[in-house]
DNA sequence: CAAATTTGTTAGACCGATCTAACTTATTAC
DNA sequence: GTAATAAGTTAGATCGGTCTAACAAATTTG
């Protein structure tokens, strides 16, 4: 009694969970093989075999013998759609709860599979509909389409260009306390300094921090929006 | 990568379901036996003996065959703890999110099972500490305490006693819609005017309903301290 | 109290999600 | 272009949570 009503077509959580790292891993690498999906997910590569097969019955992936993985646009759909319950839980976390960005990761991946429209939209209507998330990650629509944006690597900046920071590739708790050890959130405007040709590394000035060093590490997975 | 942290000693979802029943039950009817967990669960005889046993296993629950079921100290503690993170949900739904009190029980049931100390700590916290849930029920507190109240169903009251509704000893979506289309809140002071000796119906009012007739069924669920 | 009914138990099966072991196909390197 | 390595597959097992069928114990009822 009290349950949430569960219907044949929906994904269960395990399900849920694999759709959304082939969505993720699609979006970063392109092409996906299985080893790296269960790479991803921790599993071994006989149970993402036979989970890639039943995703393919349930019509969300088209899998053939080793080929790489392709989400239909049913998968699609629903990995997005998923992702968008997770980055509005994020910002809801971080705007209305009041935790910190490093926080909101590990309690967004289990709020991700709760089935309750109702709650996520009242926390989209609360939130004033946003459309990044508090790491500067698209939050796809109800439709589960996704606004692209065009940052570039900090990484990739030139000397005397002005930028600012717009979103991260990466945002493990460690980076994110990384981040905040530096003071930069997002919004923050840099400009970079020079580049040490030897290991990459830049150094920027921001705020009232007149001369701050980045490795290549840091300032691959920044992501900016060139100013000038 | 993120995923909850999954403790050998934690209650997976189910079990978290089977002591939750168990208290729910032990509570309302005092000794609780297989068949009556089983049709609370929604589940067949054999599964719940076998879930007994592994509960059994896990130090929740004593049980010998053909005997009452009994929730060990452990399994108590447990069990209040969910519905410490149920009731505490609910409440934010109302209080914080907007939801109507007939709305929250379906989303808490799945929300309950979160593994995220810090987020339904600060819940506590945005809510002021709240001991009671939006339906009247104690919120045990974060060592599984449950403040006990003393409150009589309306159905044993007497014409001419004043009361003040106060709690609900059902919280279905069914039961919360009727006592909305009567403007029946808790915190609502009645008066009791007559009882139906046929049908044990009561005759009620307050506020701007001078004359309203409960069912005894419906006068039953309703918990109320007597203020005169 | 014996018969009928309810309650509980055991055995055996299934399914989802996982694993290891053994093997095969594809890719890379020399 | 073969040998070595990486990637993928198949078979078979395990575990949690569920079921039905068949049987046994306890309780209720005439």
């Amino acid at each position: 009694m009290g349950d949430q009503i569960i219907n044949p077509s929906m994904a269960s959580s395990t399900e849920e969970n694999y759709l959304k790292a082939l969505f993720n891993l699609s979006n970063s690498l392109g092409e996906v093989n299985l080893s790296e999906l269960a790479h991803g997910l921790q599993v071994s590569l006989p149970t993402a075999n036979s989970m890639v097969k039943s995703l393919q019955k349930s019509g969300w992936v088209n899998y053939e013998k080793y080929k790489p993985l392709i989400l239909t646009p049913e998968g699609q759909k629903e990995a997005a759609l998923i992702i968008r319950k997770h980055r509005l839980t994020e910002m809801f976390l971080v705007k209305k709860m009041g935790f910190g960005w490093e926080e909101v990761h590990e309690i967004a991946e289990q709020v991700e599979h709760i089935h309750a429209p109702k709650f996520f939209q009242r926390m989209d209507e609360m939130l004033g509909f946003p459309t990044i998330d508090p790491h500067g990650s698209p939050i796809p629509d109800n439709q589960g389409r996704i606004q692209e944006f065009s940052y570039v690597p900090l990484s990739s900046c030139k000397p005397g260009q002005t930028v600012q920071l717009t979103a991260l590739t990466n945002s493990s708790t460690e980076f994110l306390e990384f981040l905040n050890s530096r003071k930069l959130a997002l919004g923050t405007q840099l400009k970079v300094l020079s580049r040490e040709a030897y290991d990459l590394s830049l150094v920027v000035s921001y705020q009232n921090h007149p001369q701050e060093t980045l490795s290549e590490k840091v300032s691959e997975r920044l992501l900016v929006r060139v100013l000038d």
